[in-house]
DNA sequence: AACAACATGTAATAAGTTACATGATTGG
DNA sequence: CCAATCATGTAACTTATTACATGTTGTT
C-alpha cells in the first residue's frame, strides 16, 4: 500500500490533538492505534521534516523538567486545514476510515455518521457477496481438499463483515446520540 | 509493510493449487483473496521472473484454444517445498495468518489447528487489554471530544477480535471433525 | 556503575503502486 | 471494424522497514 502518504496524516492528526516529538509520537501511534496501524522511525522522523518545510508544523526545542530535550512539533493553521482535508476525502484504503474515525473530533458528527452510513453499506454489499461464495464452497466441499480452507477463509470474511456492521449500528447510534444531545 | 514477499508466496501458494500464468495469478487474486490481500501486475511479472531463476517454478508458452498465448508457470518440487516451509513458519504480519489458512490443504489438519490456537489465544488477550482501554475512555468521556471517537475505535477492535475468536472457534469444530472422520 | 528509557537521526534496502507501452484475440 | 478482454512487461516513484550510530537522563 505505497501511495496516500498515511503516516503524514497520521502526524498530523496526532498533532491535532496536542504537540508532540517524534518520539512522543511513536508512543502515542503504540498506545492507540497499533491494532491497526504502525510507524516506525525512519518514517516520523524524515516525515516531520517534511511537513516542517511545508510549514504545517513548528518545531520547537524544548527541556522538559525531567529527560532530555525534545524537539516539539506544534500544527499550524495550515496544518491543521490540510489535515482535515483528508479527513474529508473519500478513503481510498479499505481501512483508512478507521483512521479517520479515530480523528473524528475533528469534523462534525453529521461528517463522521456520512462516513459511517457508507462503510455500513459496503459492507452490506461484501458480505452478501461472500455469503454467495460460501453457498458454492459449500456445494463442492468434496471436489478438492482445498475447497474446506477456502470456505474457512470465506467465513472469516462473513464473519468480519457481519461484527463491522453490528459497529457501524452502534457507532451511528451513539453519534446520532450526540447530535440530539 | 515492506519486509518478508508476501507476493512471492501468494504466487507460490497458487502455482501450487494448479499451473497458472501472470494473468491468470492476477484474476485468482481477486477471486479468492482481494477480501484482504492484493497484487500489482508490476509485481507479479517480476516475481514470476525470479520465481523462475531460483527454480521454484518452470515457464512454459502454452497456446490455449481460446485466445492469445500465455506463459504457464507450473511449480517444482523444490517451489513447493519452500512453500511448505513458509506455511509453517509463525506468521509475523498479524493477518499473514489469513493467507496461510487459505493454503492450509498444504498442510495436515492438525498443523492447522495449531495455528487458529495460537491466533485465537492472541485475540483473546488482545480484546482483554482493549476491554481495560474501554473502560477508561467510559470514564473520561468527558474529558474531551476526542475520546468519543477514541472509545469507537476501541469498541470497533473489540468486535472484530470478538468475532475472530468466534471464527476461531467454528474453524477448529470444523477441522477436528476432520480429523476424526 | 550499569541498565533502561528517553530521544534523534541516517543509509541501505525492500516492497509495492502507478503509469505507460505493446500487441493478440474475440464477440458484437 | 471496434471495443473489450486477454496478456506481458518496464520504469519511475513512493512508502516503509531494518540496522546502525549517537548521546542524555533517571533508577537501582
Amino acid at each position: 500500500m505505497a501511495r496516500e502518504n498515511i503516516a503524514k496524516y497520521i502526524i498530523l492528526g496526532l498533532l491535532s490533538i496536542q504537540p508532540l516529538s517524534g518520539y512522543g509520537i511513536k508512543k502515542w501511534v503504540e498506545a492507540s492505534i497499533s491494532n491497526f496501524w504502525s510507524i516506525s522511525y525512519g518514517q516520523i522522523y524524515p516525515t516531520l521534516r517534511k511537513i516542517e518545510v511545508e510549514d504545517l508544523a513548528v518545531k520547537r526545542e524544548f527541556k522538559p523538567d525531567k529527560g532530555p530535550k525534545r524537539n516539539q512539533y506544534t500544527i499550524t493553521e495550515k496544518g491543521r486545514q490540510e489535515f482535515i482535508k483528508w479527513l474529508q476525502r473519500d478513503e481510498a484504503g479499505e481501512y483508512e476510515i478507521l483512521l479517520k474515525i479515530f480523528f473524528g473530533a475533528r469534523l462534525s458528527p453529521d461528517e463522521n455518521i456520512e462516513k459511517i452510513r457508507k462503510f455500513r453499506e459496503r459492507r452490506v454489499q461484501d458480505r452478501a457477496r461472500l455469503e454467495k461464495t460460501l453457498e458454492d464452497l459449500h456445494k463442492n466441499l468434496d471436489e478438492n481438499e482445498d475447497n474446506l480452507y477456502f470456505l474457512l477463509i470465506t467465513s472469516f470474511g462473513i464473519m468480519s463483515y457481519k461484527s463491522q456492521i453490528e459497529w457501524s449500528d452502534e457507532a451511528l447510534k451513539l453519534l446520532k446520540d450526540k447530535t440530539n444531545q
